[in-house]
This record gives C-alpha cells, sequence and structure tokens, in this order.
DNA sequence: GTATAGAGGATTGTTGAACGATTCGGCAAT
DNA sequence: ATTGCCGAATCGTTCAACAATCCTCTATAC
C-alpha cells in the first residue's frame, strides 16, 4: 500500500535516482573498517608476512584504536581469508597451503571460463580490460613489478565484471586477494608477472575481434600455466603443511544451520 | 629449517593424520560463533522477518552475552549476507531486492552449469545428491514443505560438491542462504518446491546415466524456470526497493585497498 | 638423558559500564 | 505544507577488569 505516488513533489524522479545512486558515497566508514583498510593493504603489500601473528595489544596500541574495534576489524580481514583465526590463540596472516592454492584456480577456471562463455554477441564492453592491460604495460615498463601484478589482477577482476553479477564479482575480489598472499613466497615477481602481461593482451585482442572462444582456450592455458609455476614454487618452498585448526569463514563455512545438518565434515 | 625431521615419534604418521582431521570437531567454537548459529537459525526459519531490526541491548539481554559479543555474531551474520548493517542504525535481516534475486541466479547458472560441465568421465559419485532427493521424497510426502525446500537445496548443494572446490562450496552455501530469505515471501511453499522435487530427480538420473551435457541443458532450464517464477512473486508483492545505503560485506566488498583503487562504486 | 608433570606468565575471551555521536520522531514556528 | 529545533533512543567506541586458555620453562621421575 503506498498513498503517497500522486504527491507533488518539486523535484523530478530523474534527479532523485541520481542522488540515491550517490548515497554509499557519503555514507562515512567505522573505525573497524578503516582499522580493517589499513591492515589489509600492508598484508597485501607484504609488510606482514604470512604466518605472522597479530597481538591485539600491540597492534590497538599502533594504530590507537581499542582493543574491541581491533577485533571487529579482525573479524573482517578474517572473512576475506586474509587472516586466519586460532581460538585463544590470536590472529595470524594466512599461510595458503598448496591445497588452497589449487582450490583457488580450480574456482577461477570454473568461474572465468564460465564468465567468458556466458558472453552475448560482440562487441563487448571492454574498457576496463584494456584500461588494465595499459597500466600493466606501464608498470613493466617501469620495472614497477608489485604494480605490475595488481594490474594483472585487474584484468582478471575485469574480466569477471563482464558477467555484470556482483556477487561473482565479490567472489573473484575474496579470490585473488588470497591470491596475493601466494605471491609473496615468489622470490622473483618480474619473472612471475611479466610473460602473462603479453597473454592478457592476447586474451584482449582476442575478445577484441569477438572470439569469445578462443579467447576461454587461451585463458584456460594461461590459469593452467599459472597455478603450476606457482605450484612448483611451492614445492621448492617449505610451507609447513596447515594440519592446524585455524578457523577461516568461508560465506556460511560454519555451516551446521539447525535442522540442515551438512554431513561435509569438513 | 626444520630440524625435527628425524625425531623419534612412537605414533605412525597415517594414525596422527587422521587424527588430525578429527580436530575440527572438537574445536569449541566462541560465544560469538554460538550466538551466530541460533540467529542464523532463527532467520531462515522466518522467525526473524527480512526487514526487521535487531536491537543489540534487547536480544544481547535475550540471549544473556554482552552487547560486544553480539555485536562479533551480528558481524558473522553480516558477511552471510544474511543480516544489513546500518551505521548508527543497527542490524536489518536483509530484504533482497529482486536484483539480488536475479544476481543470485545468475550466479548459481553461472556456476552450477560450469560444475556440470566440468565433470570427468562417468560415473559419477552421486551419493549425496541420492539421499537429498530421498529426504525430499519423504519431506514430501509427510506434507514438511520447509524440509522439502531444505532437501531441494541441499541437492544443489551436493551438485556443486562434484567440483571437489571447498571455496566454491562456500560460495553456494551463502548464495543459497539468501535464498532461503526470499522464500520467506512465498505464500504457497508447497506449490513452489514440490514441482522442482521431481525436476532434480530427472536431473540426477540423467546424471547416473552419465549424460552430463543433457542434465546441464536440464538444470539450466530448472534455474530460469525457478528464477522467473520467484521475480514474479516478487512483483506481486510490495517489496520496497532497497535503495537504501545498507551495507553488506562480500568478500571484500569494501574494497578500495590503498594504492588499488577498484573504480567500481558498487 | 629423555620424558612427563606442574608452575608461572602472557594473551585472548568476555563482560560491564560509560560517554560522545547519530538518528529518528514529534512539536512549534513560519 | 515546510522548516527548524529539541529530546529520547540507539549505536559506536573506549576503558578496565577478570576468567579461561595457551605457551614456556623448570623440576621431577624413570
Amino acid at each position: 500500500m503506498f498513498f503517497a505516488v500522486g504527491f507533488t513533489s518539486a523535484m523530478s524522479d530523474d534527479v532523485l535516482d541520481e542522488l540515491a545512486a550517490d548515497r554509499n558515497l557519503l555514507s562515512r566508514t567505522s573505525t573497524a573498517e578503516r582499522v580493517a583498510d589499513i591492515l589489509r593493504s600492508r598484508i597485501i603489500e607484504g609488510a606482514f608476512r604470512p604466518g605472522a601473528r597479530l597481538p591485539e595489544e600491540e597492534i590497538g596500541a599502533a594504530l590507537g584504536v581499542s582493543r574491541n574495534t581491533l577485533r571487529e576489524a579482525f573479524r573482517l580481514l578474517t572473512h576475506e581469508r586474509l587472516l586466519a583465526h586460532r581460538l585463544n590463540r590470536g590472529m595470524f596472516v594466512r599461510v595458503l597451503t598448496v591445497e588452497d592454492l589449487e582450490d583457488i584456480y580450480r574456482v577461477r577456471s570454473l568461474v572465468q571460463c564460465a564468465v567468458l562463455r556466458a558472453l552475448g554477441e560482440p562487441p563487448y564492453p571492454l574498457a576496463a580490460l584494456e584500461s588494465a592491460v595499459t597500466a600493466g604495460r606501464g608498470a613493466s615498463s617501469e620495472a614497477r613489478w608489485r604494480d605490475l601484478g595488481t594490474a594483472n589482477m585487474r584484468f582478471h577482476q575485469a574480466m569477471v565484471e563482464l558477467a555484470g553479477s556482483p556477487r561473482t564479482d565479490a567472489l573473484m575480489r575474496g579470490v585473488l586477494a588470497e591470491l596475493r598472499l601466494v605471491f609473496h613466497v615468489m622470490d622473483d615477481p618480474r619473472r612471475f608477472h611479466e610473460p602473462y602481461l603479453v597473454r592478457n593482451e592476447e586474451i584482449l585482442r582476442t575478445l577484441q575481434q569477438g572470439e569469445a572462444a578462443e579467447a576461454e582456450r587461451l585463458l584456460a592455458a594461461y590459469l593452467d600455466d599459472s597455478r603450476s609455476q606457482l605450484a612448483g614454487a611451492y614445492a621448492t618452498t617449505d610451507v609447513p603443511r596447515a594440519r592446524d585448526g585455524s578457523t577461516v569463514y568461508g560465506s556460511a563455512v560454519h555451516g551446521r544451520t539447525a535442522g540442515e545438518r551438512t554431513a561435509d565434515g569438513r
């Protein structure tokens, strides 16, 4: 029942809609979120190494926030799978196992290929992909290897965005953030990131020509190579097989909803 | 550097591994998680209607936990997209928009079809699917419509588990949990859930015969029908278009990492 | 010597209270 | 009907405290 339909308004509906769209821009963020933002970038840029412990007292004091707020920030990052929480032991930067690595690429392969396959008729809106490639070229020519890695990941993020699905975007964002944890075990970021730039360009070119099916093949090969290269690097590193009881929240990993017994055991 | 390699152990590694697998079972859960478990089931079973506000003081008192702990539980559920958080206004049971509905089915179609297509050679391990169908038949014959809905969702969850990817499982778990919020707008659960039981059976039968491609076609049609039926039900209901500034955390939705400006806006 | 058992210290889990900040609703003034 | 203002209610955040738990180190027994 909406009675306020024919009310007189000085503003047109169009203008109001535009304002409503800007709404999220002015939503202030809570302290916990800002703390999470800071910690997230520190983790991603490698200031906190995988496996490092983040003591509440220490970090809270350094950032000037209370333990409670810090814990809220920790929760946020735990759900992004950047931190792992062990009961009564604290927060740790996650250490990805080879299994995690394999799974990340399994997801990427599944999702990204599906996105390309679901593309409609060309031409496709590839602006974001192009800008990512351009950024990658710039970073590469100036030897900013970390930025090159970022650009590569933005390329794939943009590719997923072609599906126009916020939830898929969020999934991808999370998976790619996790992947950054893996990158820290790579000793030579240049040798790892540079070859994939040209392959991204190749995929982009193929998409520009409207050959989505071929692009999908290229992508599958890309992912497979990247995965095996990382897995190889992992084999030479002594990454302790995390048989620990660390907790990482998936969307609803702690499942077991009353009346719905997920017989997974994982 | 791991020196403790050749240490003498009375136990065999095999046994130790088995025990390690049981570890999560006995890992006590924190209070916040248990609180989240309780609230989650209340939401899913509809005790808390979509749009309802959950005041901290009130609920905290009812459950006998402090506000701080309750807030942690709230955050867990926010990340599962069951609750939405509005700054300085509190927690609300999420109200899904038609856009959310469309997106959920976009994800399902993308992921589930990809899973079926990625299946290897038959026969497939379909035990979980079969048990879900059996449970559905039981619930249907006893007119337990809510359980029937649960069984249907377990069927699709099990289907995704064929991919063997924990992250994909988690994604699906979250998306299906969201779907339950939609179901609450359906006035006649029977008419909605019952037809899909036989279609699940049909898909299962096709998979048992090893015809994954055909199963994929059936699934796509299934999802499309289900989506449009729900969308239709939405059209008749006055669901306020949530153009609000409510915050819902995806895997890392609040993106905008320092040095990595995601120019998405959504 | 090796291994078990126990004590002590450090850190986390949780609570309770407090205070400023923000939102919402109502009432008066224009 | 719109605007401006005020008060109540609730949230955001901090602080301090205590119990519970884990880790390390030492002492003891074999």
